[in-house]
DNA sequence: CACCAAAGTGGAACGTGTTCCTATTATGGA
DNA sequence: TCCATAATAGGAACACGTTCCACTTTGGTG
């Protein structure tokens, strides 16, 4: 299975649109790196974007649906970087953890864009359902793609429905290191213990 | 284990004071029940609390603390009611989740409620870390005692992680659900999938 | 009982997400 | 090329969470 690269909205329009909606998310992912969920204003957006407000909120109709469609631009970065590749490791569990583990560092070292882009992720109501839908995609399909070492096996149910149940399992321990409640260790001892325990 | 059954904030104070604040969670639960996240307006639940705004806030310092705090007393409600009690089911994945099912049923049968306590829950930020770690506590103290069986047992250190593994996928099923990603079958379906998978 | 500190009241005020409106600018077809 | 239409700019206005302030009530203490 390969990712989902690109929501629909990269392909459409016209070139100066789409090089506001990159505007956009451009600044949105500065903002929310430097002071996180709360310094992603949608004034302040609209002005390094160079974009009127009423002009954002047209591509983005609220300030979670631009941050869970930045977390998803950033995510499939993430999993065109894998396509194709080989992942190290000589079980599946490891294979899992390894990427796990290299997206929990990355997060760690940008410690308030993953609070703006998880705690956005989480906040989401139903209006949200498609973009939030492509990122557990996108998860769901890195995490099989881990598990048979790559992305050239069609996966079975089984594998998927794994997969899914460790994206929960990962999304839950984010939150709880976002929250606090968990530390950098935390995350990662339990993550060990939960992919061990599923896959077995 | 037992469930941690009050807040401390539930015995401190004087008997004005610990009306108040339950008129204030009960205008807070009923105001969720109605309309959801978005009906619980702090506005509003003082008025009906019949409290001033400022009061209010004196109890609760955010409208997240006050959700928080609401799903908390929800939470122990469940905890006592389940308290001493033998959980039906001949092994630990069949009590664990008809534990899981009678909840998710509840939950259903409330859907703005178990909305507006769910969003409240995944949006908190560091500065509810109590309260979020005390609704953990009970929840991680409940699945210990389905698994096994009654609450009798000092529970080993490897049944309070697996209990923590599945409050995890729980917590992101029912976000899923929130979100309108996953149908209520879904959740069953999951749960009983993750389940199975880590009590096996 | 008189008094003081703490708690509560009522409401104004502020910040930020969101909506709305008018004028201006791009865009694409006849 | 010119026009109709849509898209954008710029900014006012509104809603709700949150803070703050001046005043009143309450509850304990000498």
């Amino acid at each position: 299975m390969n990712a989902i690269n690109s929501l629909p909205a990269d392909q459409v329009g016209s070139t100066a649109q789409r090089e506001r909606r990159r505007r956009i998310l451009a600044a949105t992912i500065e903002l929310a790196t430097q002071g996180g969920f709360d310094a992603v204003q949608m004034r302040a957006v609209s002005e390094r974007a160079d974009v009127a407000l009423g002009t954002l909120y047209r591509y983005f109709p609220s300030k979670i649906h631009l941050l869970v469609s930045a977390l998803g631009t950033e995510f499939s970065k993430t999993a065109t970087s894998l396509e194709g590749r080989t992942i190290p490791g000589d079980t599946p569990a490891e294979r899992v953890l390894n990427v796990l583990g290299r997206n929990t560092k990355a997060m760690q070292r940008d410690p308030q864009l993953t609070e703006a882009l998880t705690r956005a992720f989480m906040f989401a109501d139903a209006s949200v359902s498609s973009e939030i839908h492509s990122v557990g995609m996108m998860l769901t399909g890195v995490l099989v793609q881990a598990m048979n070492g790559d992305d050239t096996v069609e996966p079975s149910e089984d594998q998927v429905a794994i997969a899914k149940v460790i994206g929960d399992v990962w999304l839950s321990l984010l939150v709880g290191w976002v929250t606090g409640r968990h530390s950098a260790d935390d995350v990662s001892r339990s993550m060990s213990v939960a992919v061990h325990l599923l896959l077995r």
